[in-house]
DNA sequence: TTCCTGTGAGGAATCGTTTCCATTTATCTG
DNA sequence: CAGATAAATGGAAACGATTCCTCACAGGAA
C-alpha cells in the first residue's frame, strides 16, 4: 500500500501538495503540477489511509447501524432506506448484528465510539443496564435511535401501540370474542407497545383481559407455533389470534392448520411488520405495514442533522397501515 | 473524550506506563503505579481510539462481511456464524449491504482497504469487471471469498451443482416430464450453478433442454411469480417447477394457485436454500438445504488463517440436502 | 567505597494524514 | 529600481496510541 509520502516522491513535490490536490482544496496548486501528482496518484493506485485521517479530522465519515437481528426481515428495509441517504451524503455504512446479546450490544458501542464512526442509529429497542446507558449519554451528540427507548435520544418513532390497536379492532368488529394474544420479548419496548395497543382496543370494547390468552413468544415462527398451540389446546376456545411480528403469525397458522382448524374459517390471524413474504403465504397474511424504509431514510437524515449540529426536531413519528388480507374472517361461532 | 494523556496525567506517570498498564506488556510496573493507573482509567471511563491504534499497529482487529442483500435471509444465518467465530477470537464485525450494486461492492472494497479492516469476508458471487478485480487481487493476504469466483482466492464453496441436480432428479423420479426452471441473476455463479446442475440432470436423463422452459428472475418472490406465470400460462402444460431459492418458489407456488392450480397435485414446486419460513408454507417446501451456519463458521476460520498467514487448505467445501416436504408429488397427469 | 545488576519509569520516534505558517519566486505599481 | 503583492510550494506540528531505548536509583557483592 503507497502513502502520500510516496505519491509524493514519485512526482517531486511535498506531501503538503498532494494533500491539496487529493482534497481539492481552495489553495491554488499550479496545473502542471496537479498533473504530475493526479498520474502519480494513478500509477499507484494511491488510497489516503482512512485511519490516520480519522484521527487528525475526528471525522470517519462512517456511520454504525446497531441491529438486533439480522434475519428478521423487519429490519431489512429499515437498512436500505438509511443506505440510500448515506450514500447521498457520502456517509459509510458499517451494520452490526447483536442477536439481542447485552454483550454484543455494548461492545458495539464502544467500538463505535472508539471513533470509527461519526453516528450510530440504535434500532432494536433494548437499552438498559448501567453501562449501556451510560455510555450513550455520554454519546447523546451522535446518536438516533429507532423506537422508544429508556434514554431520550433524537428519536424515529413508529406507532406500534396505534397499530396493535387498530388489528385487535379489527378482529373484535369481525365478531371475535376471544382473542388469544402473542407477545414478543419481555423487554422489546416494541413489543410492549404491541401488546399496550391490543390491551387498549380491548378495554375500550369492554373486553376483559383474560391472563390465560396471553402467551410470549421470541419472533420466530417456531415460538409463535408454540405459543399457538398452548392457546388452542386449552380449554375456552378462542377464535382470533393478534401475533406481535409476521413471523409468529406463520407459526400460528401452522398449529391451527395441524389441528385440524381453518384460517379464516375457524380462526383469525393478524400479524405486524408486513415483511415481504407475507401476502404470498396461504392464506394471506392481513398484518400492519410499517413504512420501514422511511424510517431507514428518516433516522438517517436525523442522524447527519445530528452530527452537524443543525437544530432538529428531537421525535418523528411514523403511523401504520392496517392490510386486510385472506387470514381473518368474520366469526360465525356461537 | 478523554486520552492516554489524560490518564498519565491524573496518574502523575508518562503515557508509555500507561499503555504498558492498557496492555498488561510483559514489562514490570509497580503494583501501586498500576492501581493507581487502573483507578485514573476508571475515573475517565478511558477508552484507547482505536483508530490511533490502527494506524499504529496496522491492525484493527475488525473484519468486513460484504453481502448482496440484506433481506434475504439466506445469509443471516452465515453472518450468525461468522460472527459466533468472530467474536471468540476478538474480532469486530462491519457488515456491508451492496443490494448487488457493483458501485457500492467497489466503495466498500475500498473502505475496507484502507485498512478499517484486517480481512474480508465477500459472499454473493459476482466479482468482475477491472477496477474490482485488481482491487481485490492486491487484497489477497485478506481476502475469504464465499462461492466461486472468477478469482482464485482462498475459499468457502457450496455444491450448488449438485444440490441442484438432486433437486431435478427428485421432479424426474416423480415422473415428471416437462420441468419449468426459474434461475437467478445472469452474472450471479450460485445462480449459475445452480442452473448448471439442473441441465446435468436433465441431461442425465436424456431429456431435451427445451428454452421456453427457462425463465430468470431476481430471487424476490413477486419475480417467482411472474415467471411462473410466464411458465404456466404458455402452451405444452408443465407439471413441475424448479426454483433457484425458496422466495421465488413461494411465488411460482402463488402463480399456480392464481391459476386454479393445486400444488403439489397438479404442479410440483421445488426451492433451494430452506430459509426458516419454507417449512411453514402451505404446502411446505420442498427444499435443498445448505448448512449456512457451518459456511459462516469456516469462512471466519479460514479468514483468520489467511490473516495470520497460517498454513490453509485453500478451499472448503460443503454438501447439501435434499428435503422432501409436500410441494412436490408424483405426476398423475397423462 | 566502588561497581554491578535489576527494577521501574520516562523520552521520543513512529504510523499517515491535514493544515497553518513561512518561504521563494515572479509580477506589478509608482 | 525599490517595494509590495500574489502565486505556488514546502516545513513542521498535531491527532493518540505503542514500544524501543535510555536513565535513575536502590541494594548487594567485593
Amino acid at each position: 500500500m503507497s502513502t502520500i509520502l510516496d505519491v509524493a516522491r514519485r512526482a517531486k513535490v511535498s506531501i503538503a501538495t498532494v494533500s491539496r490536490v487529493m482534497n481539492n482544496s481552495p489553495h491554488k496548486v499550479n496545473q502542471s503540477t496537479r498533473e504530475r501528482i493526479l498520474e502519480a496518484i494513478r500509477e499507484l493506485d494511491y488510497r489516503p489511509n482512512a485511519l490516520a485521517k480519522g484521527l487528525l479530522m475526528k471525522k470517519t465519515m462512517t456511520i454504525g447501524i446497531i441491529i438486533p437481528d439480522i434475519s428478521n426481515t423487519y429490519y431489512a428495509e429499515i437498512v436500505r432506506g438509511i443506505q440510500d441517504v448515506a450514500d447521498q451524503s457520502g456517509y459509510a455504512v458499517m451494520l452490526q448484528n447483536t442477536d439481542r446479546k447485552q454483550e454484543r450490544i455494548i461492545n458495539y458501542i464502544y467500538l463505535l465510539r472508539e471513533k470509527l464512526a461519526d453516528g450510530i442509529i440504535f434500532s432494536g429497542g433494548i437499552i438498559h443496564g448501567y453501562e449501556t446507558l451510560s455510555t450513550l449519554k455520554e454519546l447523546r451528540e451522535r446518536v438516533v435511535v429507532i423506537g422508544r427507548h429508556e434514554v431520550d435520544f433524537p428519536a424515529v418513532r413508529v406507532d406500534n401501540i396505534g397499530g396493535a390497536t387498530q388489528a385487535t379492532q379489527h378482529l373484535i368488529d369481525l365478531g371475535h370474542k376471544r382473542i388469544g394474544f402473542i407477545g414478543g420479548p419481555e423487554r422489546s419496548t416494541t413489543a410492549i407497545d404491541r401488546f399496550t395497543g391490543c390491551k387498549s382496543a380491548l378495554a375500550q370494547n369492554s373486553y376483559p383481559i383474560d391472563g390465560s390468552l396471553i402467551k410470549r413468544g421470541n419472533l420466530t415462527p417456531q415460538s409463535g407455533y408454540l405459543a399457538a398451540k398452548e392457546l388452542l389446546e386449552q380449554s375456552g376456545k378462542i377464535t382470533a389470534i393478534f401475533a406481535a411480528n409476521d413471523q409468529m403469525a406463520f407459526g400460528a397458522i401452522n398449529a391451527a392448520k395441524e389441528l385440524g382448524l381453518n384460517v379464516p374459517d375457524d380462526l383469525s390471524v393478524v400479524g405486524f411488520d408486513n415483511i415481504p413474504l407475507s401476502s404470498y403465504f396461504e392464506p394471506p397474511l392481513t398484518t400492519v405495514e410499517i413504512p420501514m424504509y422511511d424510517v431507514g431514510v428518516a433516522a438517517m437524515r436525523m442522524l447527519i442533522d445530528v452530527i452537524s449540529k443543525k437544530s432538529i426536531e428531537k421525535v418523528k413519528f411514523f403511523g401504520t397501515k392496517l392490510l386486510i388480507r385472506g387470514s381473518t374472517g368474520k366469526n360465525f361461532k356461537k
